[in-house]
DNA sequence: GGGCGGTTTCACAGCTTCTTCACAGGAGGA
DNA sequence: TCCTCCTGTGAAGAAGCTGTGAAACCGCCC
């Protein structure tokens, strides 16, 4: 007797899979995968990571991303968005270099976005 | 020498035969062979290995082991899962040493995945 | 009853992850 | 440029999870 798992009661706006080119995330499965690759996530990592990418494209406060994983009151003295982006931005940075992905909005918050980081010399931009 | 059994595959249920590789599984035959000779096993051992088998490659919760070996309701403190992972995992070494089968997801439950033991983890992001 | 194999529970060691802190580094405005 | 506030980062202790041996428990058979 399968007893489905329970989806779009736990998760907001429930998907499946969510597509972010090389990177896939199936947060049914606590899977992310980097070209087929699993990821290798810490739970808060990864809650972090799917909050994130349910708001793709979007600044998203801290506070947001607070309410959305940790579920607890917010102190504006928290830190621990923070932290868990810099272990995502390295993980990820690890698995996909030359890849950003999440952005910082000073004064306002994070972003996520796949997108190349021009790191590497590149010839003037023109138009 | 194949005759027309139906081949396991993506769909839990119903499987005559899991192939594991070198480790075959006969769940309605309540047989576990490798490289042919018989691995003996007991009802719990082969319950759970079925169980981990039929989700190959996918993380699965103790709850999820549990209901599906056990069938009764899961306590948060239940240990018995862990408990008959290590007697898989014994047994499973003995007959084939130099392979892993059962992955542990910290905070998440097991993974079966047959893999030759090496120390190949993400050299990165720790801290 | 006593022995036997299997199952479940328990206690604790060891390890991983989470949270918090302190300070460094940057961004933006005056 | 200087000052202030915000973010990046490494580290350390706290908290939580898993591995493990052994004891307790259970049903079955002699």
């Amino acid at each position: 007797m399968d007893h489905g798992k329970p989806r779009e009661a736990d998760h907001p706006e429930g998907s499946d899979v969510i597509d972010l080119g090389r990177l896939e995330i199936r947060p049914d499965e606590y899977a992310v995968t980097v070209d087929g690759e699993r990821l290798a996530l810490t739970v808060r990592e990864l809650q972090l990571l799917v909050a994130l990418a349910r708001r793709r494209d979007r600044i998203v406060t801290r506070e947001e991303l607070y309410a959305a994983v940790w579920r607890k009151p917010y102190r504006p003295d928290e830190r621990s968005v923070d932290v868990y982006v810099r272990k995502l931005r390295r993980k990820l940075a690890f698995a996909l270099p030359g890849w950003e992905f999440i952005h910082t909005h000073f004064g306002f918050g994070y972003r996520l976005s796949p997108s190349h980081s021009q790191v590497f010399h590149t010839p003037a931009t023109r138009g």
